[in-house]
RNA sequence: GCGCCUGUAGCUCAGUGGAUAGAGUAGCGGUUUCCGAAACCGUUGGUCAUGGGUUCAACUCCCAUCAGGCGUACCA
């Protein structure tokens, strides 16, 4: 079956249009006093507050000012001109409400049936290609909580993204230059020592720059890994360097090369285990390497941007709009991090991307308009970059809040999916705007019980699914002890929900019905479901992939009360039927939107 | 001091300048001979931090104040 006008469009879009189209007509004929058509602005159709009033409605009072006329008359004026098939039209005070028709519901489960893995795929981007980078995390340590933040949010973004018609790039930054690394490898070295014996230890205190060090239990494990192959050249190493914390540079050099490479395939495994899957993980160090970043510096300096000051190279980032210039190169000749930044934003550019979406922490939120002073000193444009500030996460076990230290004891994003499990921790991660904290209590992540929302949606799902297993298996008959055939065989159901010959019109015979809640439950579950289009482009084009995780739960309430109150199976078989196909629909809107978080749609649970 | 984020029900959070500010959870009271009760229904609970301003209309926009978080490096 091909699809028809009524399926192509959001219901939405359909009511704006016509009301739009009502609005210049009656503006035309002089119906609505001052009001040319030129003045009329974006229509916003919006859910009605109460159902009594209908299901949608449009709110025609800002049109007032320009017509000099009260609202009720507007909408009055306009409603004469209204008239959309299958959908009931009335007034109350400034407000024009939309009551839909069964057909116009039926062609929001046909146009699901039709779609299906696409409903809800729309052309928002415009295939502009974008890069998406997030986590980017220094290969010194484990990934922690808060990088898990990053990675189930930017990848659900990515997935939000594709699905809007972008063509998107997911991008990992590896910060694997620097002094991190070099004390990365000194801390590395201190746990071989200690592994072959020798007497050495981390500083204890800020003084004797405790700081500098990574003391985590993490690297025992690497050095026990390093000492299986490389025992004699350790032995070496500490005859020319009895020190411990003052090792050779040719040693740090070997020590955070080993150290690192472990570090960075943990962090890879991780993601990819997390469902967080980049195409490019891209070098920090490849940057300095292939001359990216000395070639920034010299088209800086050609475009007079540069200065030096107190020994230092500064970038005049200030001329941007940045509180203050910033050192490009320090005055012991390294480069700051900044430095690399810039050229890694610049190449980001260069490599054809239209947009750059990073996410980063809101603890790095001073580094945006740096950035963006760069790529405009460049001579680009900085408003290409979209910098995404996330909020830090909060554990909370067993009702404390528990702070995380990167260096100190910790629970790592590792052990939390262990313990919580990828789904839960995805879905908590992702389900609140990243413009607040997040709190992320573990017991109730990790319990299956009512209180978790996870649990929630994934059961709505497995009970759809119980429902169509039902439907077609055997039943046994109680009363007569014999086997009754299914309510539906395999393929006939298949046959139901088959799109290349579907006929919509057997769906009329979910309105059979004269009870109320079976109606209201119903067309309230077709609603939600409809909707989904719209707010997939509502959240691609805010970012905002926890709008998903929210409709995901409201979806499953309204599943649930519909099933409370509407049976699918043991009913007349028309009726059986069409709501088989709607509960199909169910399952598929689920998928799709699941799909997008990286989270499981469980046929069982 | 300055900059960014936050402040909405006991708790965790939604809310696009528009109708009586919503959900989950917690509390209280109910619902299962019948497709999965990991569910559903009802009910209690609000000076939308405070004070001004703009607007026909403000939780929403602007200003100030208060509180919390994060920044404010020749660290990354």
């Amino acid at each position: 079956m091909k699809v028809g006008i009524e399926e192509k469009f959001m219901i939405k879009e359909l009511i704006s249009e016509k009301t739009a189209e009502a609005i210049k007509k009656a503006a035309k004929k002089g119906e609505l006093g001052q009001l040319k058509p030129e003045d009329i602005t974006e229509l916003f159709i919006e859910k009605t507050k109460n159902p009594e009033f209908g299901d949608y409605a449009v709110n025609i009072s800002p049109l007032a000012k320009n017509a000099r006329m009260a609202p009720p008359k507007i909408a009055e004026a306009i409603k004469s001109y209204l008239n959309i098939d299958d959908v009931e039209v009335s007034i109350i005070q400034g407000f024009i409400n939309f009551k839909l028709g069964n057909s116009i519901l039926n062609n929001g489960i046909a146009k699901i049936i039709l779609k299906n893995k696409d409903f809800g795929r729309n052309n928002l981007g415009n295939s502009e290609k974008v890069l998406l980078e997030y986590v980017s995390a220094n290969p010194t340590g484990p990934l922690h909580i808060g990088h898990g933040r990053w990675a189930a949010v930017g990848s659900a973004l990515a997935n939000l993204l594709k699905f809007s018609g972008y063509e998107v790039d997911q991008e990992f930054y590896i910060n694997d230059a620097g002094n991190q690394i070099n004390n990365l490898g000194k801390s590395l070295w201190i746990r071989i020592l200690q592994e072959l014996g020798v007497e050495a230890n981390f500083p204890q205190t800020e003084e004797e720059g405790s700081k500098n060090y990574y003391s985590g239990d993490y690297l025992i494990e690497v050095a026990k890994e390093y000492l299986k192959h490389n025992k004699d050249k350790a032995e070496e190493f500490y005859k020319n360097n009895s020190e411990p914390l003052n090792p050779s540079d040719e040693v740090i050099h070997k020590m955070s090369g080993f150290a690192k490479g472990i570090m960075f395939k943990q962090q890879e495994d991780l993601l990819r285990k997390f469902r967080t899957e980049f195409d490019t993980w891209y070098s920090e160090t490849t940057l300095h390497q292939s001359g990216e970043v000395e070639k920034t510096i010299e088209k800086l300096r050609s475009l007079d941007k540069l200065y030096e000051k107190e020994g230092a190279l500064w970038f005049k980032s200030s001329e941007y709009g940045d509180d203050q210039d910033r050192v490009i190169k320090k005055g012991d000749g390294s480069y700051t991090y900044l430095t690399a930044d810039i050229a890694y934003h610049y190449d980001k550019v260069e490599r054809g991307f239209e947009r750059l979406i990073n996410i980063w922490g809101a603890d790095h939120h001073g580094y945006v308009a740096r950035i963006k002073a760069s790529i405009e000193a460049m001579g680009k444009n900085p408003n290409c970059l979209e910098v995404l500030l996330g909020q830090l996460v909060n554990l909370i076990i067993s009702g404390e809040q528990v702070r995380m230290g990167k260096r100190r004891k910790m629970l790592t994003l590792e052990d939390l999916i262990e313990e919580v499990g990828v789904d839960a921790t995805r879905f908590w991660m992702i389900m609140r705007s990243i413009d607040t904290t997040l709190d992320f209590d573990v017991d109730l992540a990790k319990s299956c019980s009512d209180e978790n929302p996870v649990y929630y949606v994934q059961y709505a799902h497995a009970r759809v699914c119980s429902i169509l297993r039902t439907a077609t298996g055997e039943r046994f008959d109680q009363d007569n002890k014999t086997l009754l055939p299914p309510f539906i065989t395999q393929e006939e159901l298949k046959e139901l929900v088959n799109s290349e010959k579907f006929d919509k019109n057997f769906l009329e015979a979910l309105w059979k019905t004269n009870s109320e809640k079976e109606l209201e439950s119903t067309k309230a579950l077709i609603l939600k479901l409809e909707s989904f289009e719209d707010l997939v482009q509502t959240a691609a084009k805010t970012r905002s992939p926890y709008m998903i995780a929210r409709y995901c739960q409201e979806l499953a309430k309204d599943f649930h009360y519909f099933y409370t109150f509407t049976r699918v199976l043991n009913v007349e078989n028309d009726v059986m039927k069409a709501r088989l196909c709607l509960i199909n629909a169910v399952k598929q809107v689920f998928a799709n939107a699941l799909d997008l978080l990286g989270v499981c749609a469980p046929e069982s649970m």
